[in-house]
DNA sequence: AAAATGTTTATAAACATCTCG
DNA sequence: GTCGAGATGTTTATAAACATT
């Protein structure tokens, strides 16, 4: 750690050779450690729109992130959106200071992250300037959504000013409101290219500039600047935010334990069941399974779904869901796949479809929901599917799995486990101390209702969605800087 | 575990579905848990070809295997080529009785093992016959790697009997004579399919039987019984094996602790390298770098490689590999893709290699080699690429690298870990026992000669993989049991 | 030769979801 | 019929072994 990772970063400027051709916006020291001040204030002034000078983060207490996304703040950091293992440990440490001190250990973590996980690729230089150098990037998927720890933090920001609503009873939170049809985001301005366009790394992408849609319009596209200037996407998303469910009940930690050993539930609020996101396509055939579910009469849930009448409750009709956008089908066939759009979940139990098309979507049969179902911030929960064609295959009576969230997008907030060498409740404790885990939960007067079929969507406002990012719903917002994955 | 399980094995007849057309010779009950010895009967002679009667394995001991073998043993020991988690508890449990006494934590292992990796799939079947199903079954290449625990315990029987040649000095056994071209495997009888032709999931296939070609003949083809009559496979493939390194020397565990923590060396044989499979295509453009390596000259070496010279001894002549087959990349277009040939390195020193076509082949620039390069058994080491197009892409000066062991076929000895829980020596220590780690290393003395560019090459006998699989060279073999991954 | 970097497995745990008594 | 305990499934953290640079 010394010697020489303390040379390549203050001395020897590992600027980035990918950006050595430019010299007006790149060549600053955008990786810190000499005299923090000074470089804090170039740092702000040529990449923080924001303006906020919040360069040191959760001082010295461990960040509510995981390895994974921190390592995504690095990358993402750097106007090549690549960086060595070095600038990695070296940007944690300057921002999270917690790191400095950290028992060792935690670059152990950083480097298995980085090996475990697809969405970071490691990338070799050739020697043409002496010897060959390993950069760490991001799969494409990862470098459209651009992580940053800018977004977190407007997050948390947000977080502290306009707390969540109450919680009413112990772990129903209120319901908040839900428009009916999918939302629409469109695109502006599409300032002019920053210069870079040679870009090949999607590095320091300029900032495409959109506007929300009026409700109740259909579907406009919401294309990243840079990806409409190439022509790869023209076609228009719908939105469907995604279901979730309230966090912060202790559970059993595993069966496995004896039964002696095992902790007891702090809150009996058991059953809580997160519907797995479901890829369905408007026009495909029927579900495998009859088993009700579909049709939201009270005749129909008393028909033989044991202990499933409440899931029902909450199942829109299947109409509601696939109204707002009657061509969905053809938009997805004519997409460009490697832009994997993402359409999040609507509590739909429908099991088992089976698709005609060659290209299989992903499912995951909902036997679905339960109790007190909730919704899960979209930040949170907003996962991309790898490849275009993983996901649930059905035939033969058969089903099979493929978890969304399988090394795509697992939910940055929420999830973070506490560490066991840090005093504990700062993991999950920062957590539910800013309201996040699971933002905007149904309330229980929603659930209990048999027969509720009046129009309650899943679908999360937008605008919601937006305010949590740390956004005004109707103003101009800089999507250069948030996932584009959540929004398309 | 109790209750449920129990019922769920012994008495209910955890048999598959999958299977209840059938009658002859599925109609059995595969997973023991009653009555172990008429079980064992039942088994041997429906299921064991060798006729050796060993069921129970490493008493008491811990397996030499990792979680993700132990996992395919057994759902491979099935015939529906599938397993519930209770079914995979028990088949465990069953065969290792280590575990059922093992502290509890390893069920916990096997679940983290089955969701983490991605040959492992889950199936859920419809709830025709009442409630679903889960079920757990691996992907195509794992289905047709078939692992099983006799392939495994045939190969340690091997050991036992004729042991690796004794080392000669610590770490540095002799080398095996290894012959030049490539080798190819020639199917020649093709049995009648075992009347199980309509089971997707390709459980219980028949065995094709295949004759090992003289050596010096060209490629042709060798293909499983069950793909040559579906007609999908009718390409030549080559074998290639793969170089590695030697085992069972104690290396400090990891950079990170702190130097006073750190284990000191056992044997200073440091410096051990296995290049990782680099797959090439001969026609490919030239490398990308200039830096020595290629020239197996003295003048090279002392150039500016320092530290590097005995790994130029051991890299063999680049028109060495590529003479066996020189339409090897019009088979490699050629190929059903979905079958994933393999080829296993060689230790060439080709780096960075500008890919032509469209689909980018996995490599992993060797600067390879080193000072005491091994090889590994080809057992363990034959890797599969998971996706076709996976692997390095090169463009643009940098090289992207993909694992291609990741999550894919692992050495299935020499890597498993020492247990935080048991004894201790169990791990590796029967590894080496065995000799396996590394099973026919190469001798000191070819290490140390410098300018030794006699045609070595490092392929390892096919013959000698056949016996560390515990078959005869010339001898037809049960294809059916071993991995075709290994073979093609 | 030592240290940094990269890959993989084991283990524990948190948490979600599903099953069954 | 419901509920809740336990089984099953997914993901992250940590340590470590080992390979490679
Ligand atoms: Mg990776
Ligand atoms: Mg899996």
């Amino acid at each position: 750690m010394r010697g020489q990772q303390q040379a390549a970063i203050s001395g020897g400027h590992s600027q980035d050779p990918l950006l050595q051709m430019d010299d007006s916006l790149t060549n600053i020291h955008w990786l810190g450690k000499m005299g923090a001040n000074t470089l804090l204030d170039r740092q702000e002034r040529s990449y923080n729109r924001i303006g906020r000078p919040q360069r040191k983060t959760h001082d010295s207490n461990r960040p509510p992130y995981s390895y994974m996304a921190l390592i995504q703040f690095a990358i993402n950091s750097s106007p090549a959106r690549r960086m060595t293992l070095k600038e990695i440990y070296a940007w944690i440490e300057d921002r999270f200071p917690y790191f400095k001190t950290a028992k060792q250990g935690w670059k152990n973590s950083i480097r298995h992250n980085l090996s475990l996980h697809d969405i970071f690729i490691r990338e070799t230089t050739k020697c043409e300037s002496g010897r060959a150098q390993s950069y760490w990037t991001l799969c494409h998927e990862a470098l459209e959504r651009c992580l940053t720890i800018d977004q977190m933090e407007r997050r948390e920001a947000q977080m502290r000013c306009r707390p969540v609503p109450q919680i009413t009873r112990s772990g129903t939170p209120p319901i908040l409101p839900r428009p009916l049809g999918g939302y629409a985001v469109v695109p502006v301005v599409l300032p002019a290219p920053g210069s870079r366009d040679n870009n090949p790394t999607l590095g320091h992408r300029p900032a495409g500039v959109v506007r929300i849609q009026p409700k109740g319009q259909l579907p406009v596209s919401v294309t990243p600047s840079h990806l409409l200037r190439s022509g790869s996407v023209t076609t228009p998303r719908t939105i469907f935010p995604k279901p979730a469910t309230q966090h912060g009940i202790k559970r059993p930690s595993d069966s496995d334990l004896p039964p002696r050993k095992r902790k007891s539930m702090i809150s009996p609020t058991s059953s809580q069941h997160r519907p797995v996101p479901t890829f369905y396509r408007p026009s495909g055939a029927s579900p495998l399974k009859e088993t009700t579910n579909l049709t939201p009469t009270k005749e129909r849930v008393k028909e033989e779904d044991v202990g499933m009448r409440s899931q029902l409750l909450w199942s829109p009709d299947s109409h509601l869901l696939f109204s707002p956008d009657k061509g969905f089908s053809e938009l997805l066939n004519s997409l460009d796949l490697e832009i994997s759009p993402l359409r999040s979940v609507l509590r739909t139990p429908v099991i088992g479809r089976n698709v005609a098309t060659s290209t299989p979507r992903k499912v995951t049969p909902p036997k679905t929901s339960s109790r007190s179902p909730g919704l899960l911030s979209p930040i949170q929960d907003f996962s991309i599917p790898k490849t275009p064609d993983s996901g649930l295959h059905s035939s033969n009576s058969l089903t099979q799995h493929v978890s969304p969230i399988k090394d795509s997008f697992p939910p940055l907030l929420g999830r973070v486990q506490k560490s066991k060498t840090s005093p504990g409740q700062l993991g999950l404790g920062s957590l539910r101390e800013f309201g996040l885990p699971g933002l905007t939960p149904l309330k229980e007067e929603y659930q209990g209702k048999e027969g509720d079929h009046e129009p309650v969507t899943q679908n999360l406002s937008f605008g919601k969605l937006l305010e949590e990012l740390g956004l005004d719903t109707i103003a101009e917002l800089d999507v250069g800087n948030i996932s584009f994955s959540a929004i398309q």
